[in-house]
DNA sequence: TATAACCCGAGTGTTTTAATCGGGATTGGG
DNA sequence: CCCAATCCCGATTAAAACACTCGGGTTATA
């Protein structure tokens, strides 16, 4: 289990997205200016979700993403799992000696343990469950407006870089050997 | 919230020093030699810890640490919040709009519940609980071998250096604006 | 007074991370 | 049939955080 702001990102694209698919695939563009994510990074999110099923693509005009499957089937762990996924090799995997020599180290257990409870709680939040505390707070989903754009394109806000790494919480490495 | 692989150097020294206070304060030589926890990183940890009370230190020879409070009034969540200090400005503090500019973020809620689980959760073990984890598992604690060392000081193995960063849970720049 | 121990802040190099870039593949509409 | 919208993807970059060191202190015992 690991945890840092690509995780965040993906949970409020999906969230963006499963608001808006009923009109149809919704394009990484949009996304992007709502939910003030550089299009490419999007691309990059996208294409981990979609090798693991939680999304579908349409390419060409008028496509974009779609769920792949119900928002009530997809937990927040889904998501996490399939951008930040676990590297856990080189790490002891639950046999190994973590430590100096004397056997398994002596906080595996409680990192293990840690590591459950996060995946069990991340994994009883639906994604269904983010919308709809999204539509209970007022937020309004606006109409496509219709495929054609408007006539002046707005210069497009583009979303402004930050570079704010950190975070993250990686109960693989947290087993490597001192 | 944050997790580190410092924090778990933390967890892991507490539990040494735990097991082997009761004949008189431990020294950091010690603990690094057991833990294979370089020494000076050991001294910046520990500093923390005092901070924190969760430590007292003897100084001169003879000298070390011992608990600052009974074993079972220190919990692993003290221990990770004493060396991990949270940063947690900059960062939205829970009114703050995270997000382009309507209103808070959308998953502003989700993490702030995860953190408070995984506090709980490690709130809920004490450093007594695995000090008996440890001797459950057949761990013998020798006996201090008197002040005076051996006559051949034993070329002391040098706990060599890793430099795995990573990890981490950082629940604070969780919610830095994209 | 020598030495065992704690004390501490300023530094250093590596890894990770967030994010970009440049090009390529598909497909629908005019 | 071509143009543009869209997905696709690997390589690369800049900044930051992390793990860890260093060098000089201070305190206190013997």
């Amino acid at each position: 289990m690991r945890l840092t702001t690509k995780g965040r990102f993906a949970v409020t694209a999906m969230i963006d997205l499963a608001l808006r698919q009923d009109a149809g695939p919704v394009t990484l563009a949009a996304i992007s200016q709502r939910q003030q994510i550089s299009l490419s990074y999007l691309e990059q999110l996208f294409g981990k979700l979609r090798r693991h099923n939680l999304v579908e693509s349409t390419r060409g005009p008028g496509g974009g993403y779609t769920l792949g499957r119900k928002s009530t089937d997809i937990t927040v762990a889904d998501i996490i799992l399939s951008v930040d996924e676990p590297i856990d090799a080189t790490h002891c995997g639950g046999k190994e000696n973590c430590n100096g020599g004397d056997g398994r180290c002596m906080t595996h257990d409680l990192w293990a343990s840690l590591n459950s409870k996060m995946v069990e709680f991340l994994d009883s939040v639906s994604l269904q469950k983010l919308v709809d505390d999204q539509l209970a707070k007022g937020l309004v989903v606006e109409h496509k407006p219709s495929i054609k754009r408007a006539i002046s394109p707005m210069p497009i806000s583009q979303p402004i870089r930050v570079n704010v790494p950190n975070s993250v919480f990686d109960l693989g490495n947290m087993f490597a050997k001192p």
